[in-house]
Parts: C-alpha cells; structure tokens; sequence
DNA sequence: TCGACTTTTGCAAACGTTTTAAATTCCACC
DNA sequence: GGTGGAATTTAAAACGTTTGCAAAAGTCGA
C-alpha cells in the first residue's frame, strides 16, 4: 500500500534507453541530445516522475533540509513570533528548494542535543539559531563542526565571527529618546531585566549614547530591573518607578510585556497614559495593539527577517561565503497612542 | 568540509565484524550474541555513530517525517495559533521518534501541488491538513492514494470516512447559550459569515438546538452575517443588529475576531459592555485579554489538539488502523468580563 | 570423535539515484 | 571506403543501510 513512486529505472525500461541517459536529460546536461531530452521529459511528465530524496540525498550528501529546532517553551505562551518566523524561513527557503525541518526536544533532552542528532544524522544542511546568547553552547558546536548556520541575535562582541542577523534595537531605543525629548520629556524611566541577554546590553546601550549624544544635562534616567519571569519583582520594580517623587515622564519598556505591566499598573494607581505618562515598548506583540490605548513600540520584522535567514542560509550551504555575512535590521516605529508630550505641570 | 560521520562499515572494521553483525547488534536483534552486542554498543557509543538518515530511508521506504503545509496567508496575520498548533505537532511527534517536515508554496502554487510534491518524492510518510474544507481536494487526493493523515477539523455529513481530529464548536455555542439563558438574554444575536465554511455551520447548529431544547418561546434569534474578509460589511452587519430597535442583550461572535469587532463597535456606540450588552467569541486568540473589558471566549486547545493530531496520525502510519480515527474536542469557556446578567430595564 | 543440533555470524543483494570512465554511433572529409 | 574526432550513450561503481539466506562456530550426547 505504499505508495511508491516511478522511479528511473522504470522510466529507462519503457523507453528503451540507459538509466544515465534519463537521469542526465532530467538533469539538463550538456551531452544530450536535443531529441532524447524531449522525449525523457514527456514521458516523466506523463507517468508524474519525481525524484526520490532519499536515493538522491545518499550520493549527493544533501538533505535539501534547513533546521530549526523549536525552542523550549512553558505551556502558557502567546505570541505570533514563532508562527511568523517559521512562516518567513519557509518562504525564505522554498525559494531555493529548500524544505524546513523543525525538531523538537523531548522533556529531558537540551536543544544541543537535538541540534546535533539532526546534523549528525545528516537530516540538515544548515540549521538557524534562534536566540543566540552570550557564551552560547550551540554556537561553538556548529563552529566547531565547520556546519552552516544563521544567528537570529549576535554576540556583545562585535567580532563574533559567525553569521547573524540581527534587529537592531539600540538604534530604535535611540529612536525612542529622541522622539520622546522633542516631546518636552527630561526624566526617563527604563524597565529592563536582570538576566545577562545580550539584546539587553545592547538596547540599553544604544539608549545611553543617545542621552550623550544629546548632550542636556538636565535629561535623567533611571533603570530598574528584574529577572525576566519574575512577575513579582517586575511589578515591584515598576512601582518603584512610579511612586518616585520625581516620577520619569516617560518610561521605556526594554520589551513589550514590560511597557504592557508599566500601562496596567499606571492604570491601577490612577495615572493616565499618556497624558501623565508616556510608555513605549519593544517587539509589537499582538496584545500591543489591543491593549488600552494602544501601545507605542517598534516592530521588529519577524516575517522578513527569517525570510532573508533563509536567504542567508542557502547561500552559506552553497557558494559557502568565506567571510561571516551579517545584518542589521532597523525595526520601525509603531506610533500609537502611549506617548505624548510631557505633563506641562513637571516641565 | 561536509561532517560526514562514522559509518556502519568504519565501525565493523574497527570491530573487525561484518557490517551485518554490527547492524543487527544495534538495532537489537534477537540472534546476536551479548558479549557482541555489548561490544559494539559501546563502540558505537564511544565513536559517537548516528545512522545515515537517507540509506536507512532508502532501503526501508520510511523517511521518519510528517508533513505540514503551511497555510498561504497574506502578510498581516497576527495570532499565535500557527506556532501554538506546530509546537503541538513537533511535541506529539518526537515522543515517537518522527520529525515534522515544513513545506511552503511558492507564490503560483497551491497548496494541493506541495502536498502532492512532498509525498511523491518520498519526503514524508503521513501529513496534517489543517483547516479541512467542504469537498477538499487535498482530502480527496490522500484519501485515493491511500496516504495516512488526520484532517484538524471534519466534514459536514458526519460519514466522511478520514481520520480527523476536530474542536466541538456546537457544544461551545450551546453552551454560552446556557449561560447567557440562565443570567436572563432572551434576544440573542450572532454574528456569522457568508462563506461556506464547514465549522460556520457546526456552530450555528449547536446554537439552534440549544435554543429549541430550552424550549422557551420568548428566545429570540437574529442572525447577522457578511463575508469573511469583508471588514467592512461584517461592521455594517454588527451595526445593523446594534442599532434595532429590539437590540439584542447578548451577542455571539462566531469567531473572536467578529466578537471583538462587536465589542469596538459598541464602544463608539456608547453602549457599555456587560451591562448594556453580554458579547461572547470563540477561539481565545491574545487580543481576546487584552481588549477592554475581557472577552469571555472558548479556548480550543490547540496545542494539545496537535499533539493529539501527531499521536493520531503516527498509530495510522504504524498500525494503518482500519476503522477510521476520529476525535472531537471539548472547548471550555474563558470566563472573562464581556458577559454578565440580561440588561433589567429590557427584561 | 562424530553427528546433530543450536547459536552466531557473514555474504550479497537491494533500495534509487548520480557520476566517472569508457564505449558506441555519427559525420565530414580525404 | 576508411579515418579522426565530435557527439551521444552506456556500464558500473558508489552512497550507507537492512535483510534473506547460507555458512561457520559452538554445544551436547552418544
């Protein structure tokens, strides 16, 4: 019942001609005669020939497969970026012929682990790195493997040398500055984490050089953090914010979940965004939209950027690019309705 | 530079053992004796073998893959219910060893062409049709060649004979009925769509038995419906049913996207929700917590529905059940703030 | 020591391609 | 009619497994 498919063989049988000569036409080479190439590509498209992977794969080596190993995730998660960044790198990579394997770690298994039996097993022929992190145990695997890879995320280090793509968001959190002090705002708040991701550093950087650059004396910022899936503590650190005497007018969100809990506390202690207070985020998840009255953020082209991973990722598994291909995507502001001028009473 | 790794034959030399013998010992045969067997596990181990996917695969007509073809959508789609279902399918999968194959349609191709690619090339041994259809052609093609797959949703007449796994979306209106019945709604209002969706007329039905199992002659039943993707016409019909003079108390969306429409265009009608209006969605996508006030939804599982779907479809391709395999799942009602008791002043 | 088993191992074919090297056919030209 | 060379075709090996069948090794009783 398995449903097997004409194979060359039965295509060189029927038309009374060598294997190699039918594989060769198929192929396009160059040493085959106009007429027979006709005839071997009619007659595979009348029986619907196709290719067998596996028989293809064993002598060529490739898999026709790009990677992605799911990351691990609790069982309360919601969010479009996964679906939005497997959408893009299955547009990215069927561009190319490419097909995207996702595999998934079982409970007590790391993500390496998977990593490597795919590669190892020669299911892949370059994989994509989600979240790429400071000291990360995948990245010195591939390296060290000489195997093809993309990076979504780089290293603090400029000089990792792998390729990556990134969003670039000290640039928009430099952005953000900006617009917020034309506003009239001078005390800063910034909501960030404890935990030691390299986007946090970089964000937080691209902030701080933005005040410098801007060279006010009187513009002041202050952060307060938490660990990342402490909602406690986040809350707490918040409120600290808040319920300062000199309360920033402006408070940003080193992601979007934390511009979202700055807007519902604001809420809970009776200050009004953005009239009293301007919050403004990072990712554009999808509660961004909805949450009252609508969050300014950046949005950060999940779709697009996998797209051109993949793009990336092809062309490392085939021309294999000596020098590392990087790239910087600029995320774009989404003005809603979080942010404003500053409260005239505090100026 | 290709990673190739060990292989069976470098093993048996080693071992100095035929390759036959280092086969079956790994693969656990019974005629193999222990001391070998230890022996070249061992090996295996310490030289850290991983069987060829593509020999295996070649010989075996097994590529240890499902296939999943990727809904074609337009580029502005935000919801988690792709990467919550895909995270479900890898789940479910990997508990059997499968690995789940991603595949994408190329702008002119539909999504029949990359199903029957996929197959046909031998890249998969069953696939997921997610979003099953009235008179689906990709149902129709599986089913004549007789490929294993579990359809996410069912036919209308219920004697379709494929394997499917499906949310009870009649339970979940009759459901809501109740509820909203018991808190005093007499005149109700559901917000539906034109299109020929199979789900459309599963809920509406549950809807209506519910009603006339109740049994009260003082229920009443407005039905307002527009084209799916026609925002347009879908806020003309929620305003036409907003604006009569018998306004409904309740309103059901059939999906959350038409509840929370429902739920804006009240907003600007001065109409407050729950007290002037009881609104209630089905489905529970994110923007469902985060529009004021709450809406009260049916959650559908979907993670859980996938990982059902993977175990599902991995009995029928190791089993080949005969009997066809069909699952209905029970949605459960997301109590938030959108409902409440019947408006007195209408009672 | 021999035969008759039983246990254990190995040879070789098969899966469906691609590719190397060699063989055949074709044709123009002398 | 033969020759040289280009154009076209082919046989066979290789990729790394699994598996049917046969061979080798071990065991036991007589």
């Amino acid at each position: 019942m398995a449903p097997r498919g004409v194979t060359l063989k039965e295509l060189a049988k029927a038309l009374d001609i060598s294997v190699t000569t039918v594989s060769r036409a198929l192929a396009g080479h160059e040493a085959i005669a106009l007429k027979t190439r006709q005839r071997v590509l009619e007659a595979a498209r009348a029986r619907g020939y196709v290719p067998n992977v596996a028989a293809r794969q064993l002598v060529s080596g490739r898999s026709g497969f790009v990677g992605f190993v799911l990351p691990i995730r609790g069982p309360n998660f919601v969010d479009s970026y996964l679906g939005d960044f497997i959408t893009g790198l299955g547009e990215g990579l069927v561009e190319h012929g490419y097909d995207l394997l996702i595999a998934t770690a079982q409970p007590g298994q790391s993500e390496l682990d998977v990593l490597k039996h795919a590669v190892e097993s020669g299911r892949v022929d370059g994989v994509v790195v989600p979240r790429v992190a400071e000291n990360d145990e995948r990245l010195r695997y591939l390296m060290e493997r000489n195997i093809p890879f993309i990076g979504h995320g780089r290293l603090l280090n400029g000089n990792s040398a792998h390729n990556w793509l990134d969003s670039d968001g000290g640039a928009a959190f430099a952005e953000a500055f900006d617009m917020l002090y034309e506003l009239g705002h001078r005390r800063f708040g910034l909501i960030s984490i404890t935990d030691p991701m390299t986007f946090r550093h970089l964000r937080e950087r691209g902030l701080r050089e933005a005040i410098e650059k801007r060279g006010d004396p009187s513009v002041r910022l202050e952060v307060a953090a938490a660990p990342r899936f402490d909602r406690g503590a986040i809350v707490a650190a918040i409120n600290g914010l808040l319920q300062r005497p000199e309360r920033p007018t402006a408070i940003l969100g080193l992601f979007d979940e934390l511009a979202l809990t700055v807007m519902e506390e604001a809420a809970r202690a009776g200050i009004s965004i953005p009239r009293d207070l301007s919050v403004v985020g990072f990712d554009n998840i999808t509660a961004s939209a909805y949450a009252p009255p609508g969050l300014t953020t950046f949005d950060t082209h999940t779709r697009s950027s996998a797209r051109e991973i993949a793009r990336m990722l092809v062309s490392v598994i085939e021309k294999r690019a000596d020098e590392p291909l990087t790239r910087l995507v600029r995320p774009t502001l989404v003005a809603r309705a979080s942010h404003g001028p500053a409260p005239l009473s505090k100026l």
